[in-house]
DNA sequence: CTGTTAGCGCCTTCAG
DNA sequence: CTGAAGGCGCTAACAG
């Protein structure tokens, strides 16, 4: 079967030239609205392209060494929720303004990046969405040279820059601080992977809440996880083993949540009314949790907007260094309750 | 700061090949490989274009005809927590392949499916993985042309064409006998989107296997969700406002499952010891759910891989049309019970 | 083994 | 307003 109009043959511009009786530049013109062309030779040329299926070639458009209209975005792990959603808002961005998006996966795996990188480069990405919370190396930097670059939930670290990135210590200090409205005093924390940056202000943020309410932090009721639901389970049973008394967890991301909410029902304790559980991030999941899940709502989709906004602007070198720092908001459900005194 | 060998001006084959004092095809021979290169110069030009920081231009080297070293995803929706999954599996073929992957979401609308599909074509990707339960309708095909397809879960339609898909049929059968083998005689489906095929033939096994075990199928059991959580969610109160006894739920995704969960547990029914309830699919999540969810796997990942790997080979002509179905299986999990006779 | 020479498909001066 | 010609960066014959 031969669909009229989509050749199997690939038709170039010299064959719409020829079909229309014009030279190539005349289509050129025609097509990419560049350069006037009369109205008459304008309808003939479009028709014949139209006839003959004529598709330009954007590589042979983008050698010249115009924009390639395709974007990257790299992320740790496109299976972790979060992400999805972020890429979701790169994405739409990305669509309006009639650019195609390239998804590469990292594993938070600086060499990975690395090599994602340079690939990315020989094929003239016009800029790359960098996630992820590992601190920048030099490494990176080289690896980025002058490629338009945002960054989101990570330190830029090279000499021009954008990034955009949530306030996580402030998300940090609101969970913990809501916790200790509530009563709770023994409140852990199960914490991101140490090395990322995210993971860390949250959990300064939560350290300084503590010491805003006079309750000395506590070192054992901290344990680090891997920002899965594996790592939250984990987490929390090694929580338990450690015999420490406490009232409520505050865990660094929704996903550590489920885990702990899982661990925490085999282990006989009822949520909200044995321990409260604070999630963050505030993925589509949390509300259709049972209890559903009080967690720090980041504004993701519009992180990933601001962050393809920004880039596509830098693209074009209209946009001078640039960072961003958007607000989070506590989101009140049924995973928390005031601590249950004297049990 | 300038950082070495990552140069601002963009470096071609001719500086290296006047750096190391030989020609360009001298060049494209050492780097590409193709062609022998004496070892002396191999090894001088290697220098020259580490110092230069020489990247080659991948669209200049497409553009002479050969692949693009990218395909293309198109997904209904990046956040439903499936389609990462499956996302993933196609990413990790296409790494080892040293291909890139774009990704575009359609959210199963024909139109949009159209307009990108011929984006990519003037991208030239080497092929396009589509993913989807929509039937195939000839404006699809005409749009996808010449460009190599593997559909996932969609039927293909066009005369070349490669398909990997589950066995949905026989998934929705397994949930249903599942139950009705617990002793269910009474049981609900959420379906998902009537439009989608995948939806319809689930919905097929689950008549099937009651039809066998004698069971006679109640359309008022039976409600249609869009396939996320709310769709779940509503659709399990229409069941409850239909005031039919149910015992069971086979829900027709997981993310459903999720929806439904909550909706029971807020209309006071436990699960499984009120109602039992299947899901299908398989997602990460569907174990850390309390209880943990009995559902039909599906190989997400392999799928994933599957199809990318028919795509790969059949972009280079070396594989003939094929369709793939791979077996799903049964998970038995916590949400599922022996019906409590006589309440 | 290496250099020279054509293009790949398109855009963009520069003339006409 | 339109045509002819050069070149984007690279690869692939074809000679030496």
């Amino acid at each position: 079967m031969h669909v009229p109009g989509e050749p199997r043959v690939p038709v170039t511009i010299r064959d719409v030239a020829s079909d229309a009786g014009v030279s190539v530049a005349t289509v050129s013109r025609a097509l990419s609205g560049n350069g006037h062309v009369g109205p008459a030779t304008r309808d003939r040329i479009a028709e014949a392209a139209r006839r003959l299926g004529y598709q330009p070639n954007d590589l042979a458009r983008s050698l010249h060494g115009g924009a390639t209209g395709t974007i990257a975005v790299l992320v740790p792990d496109i299976t972790n929720p979060f992400f999805p959603e972020l890429v979701a808002g790169i994405q739409a961005v990305a669509n309006e303004q009639e650019n195609l998006l390239l998804l590469c996966q990292t594993g938070e795996d600086p060499t990975t990046a690395v090599r994602e990188l340079r690939h990315l480069r020989r094929k003239r990405v016009d800029g790359v969405v960098l996630v992820g919370g590992l601190p920048a190396t030099d490494d990176l930097g080289a690896a980025v040279g002058d490629l338009p670059v945002v960054t989101v939930d990570r330190d830029a670290g090279w000499p021009a820059s954008w990034s955009v990135r949530a306030d996580h210590r402030g998300g940090g200090r609101m969970a913990t601080e809501h916790l200790v409205e509530l009563g709770h005093e023994q409140i852990a924390h199960i914490a991101g992977p140490a090395a990322l940056t995210v993971a860390q202000e949250r959990l300064a943020g939560h350290r300084e809440a503590l010491q805003a309410s006079g309750i000395e932090p506590d070192e054992s009721l901290v344990v680090h996880g891997d920002f899965g639901e594996a790592g939250g389970y984990d987490a929390l049973r090694t929580l338990l083993r450690r015999r420490r008394e406490f009232t409520a967890v505050f865990c660094s991301n929704d996903l550590a949540a489920v885990g702990a909410l899982r661990a925490l029902d085999e282990a006989g304790f009822r949520v909200p009314d044995d321990v409260s559980l604070v999630g963050f991030d505030d993925i589509h999941l949390a509300r259709y949790l049972r209890p559903s899940l009080t967690t720090v709502r980041q504004p993701i989709h519009e992180l990933g907007r601001r962050a393809a906004t920004l880039l596509l602007e830098a693209a074009v070198g209209s946009r001078p260094e640039q960072h961003d720092v958007l607000d989070v908001e506590l989101v009140r459900r049924d995973s928390t309750r005031p601590v249950r005194r004297g049990r």
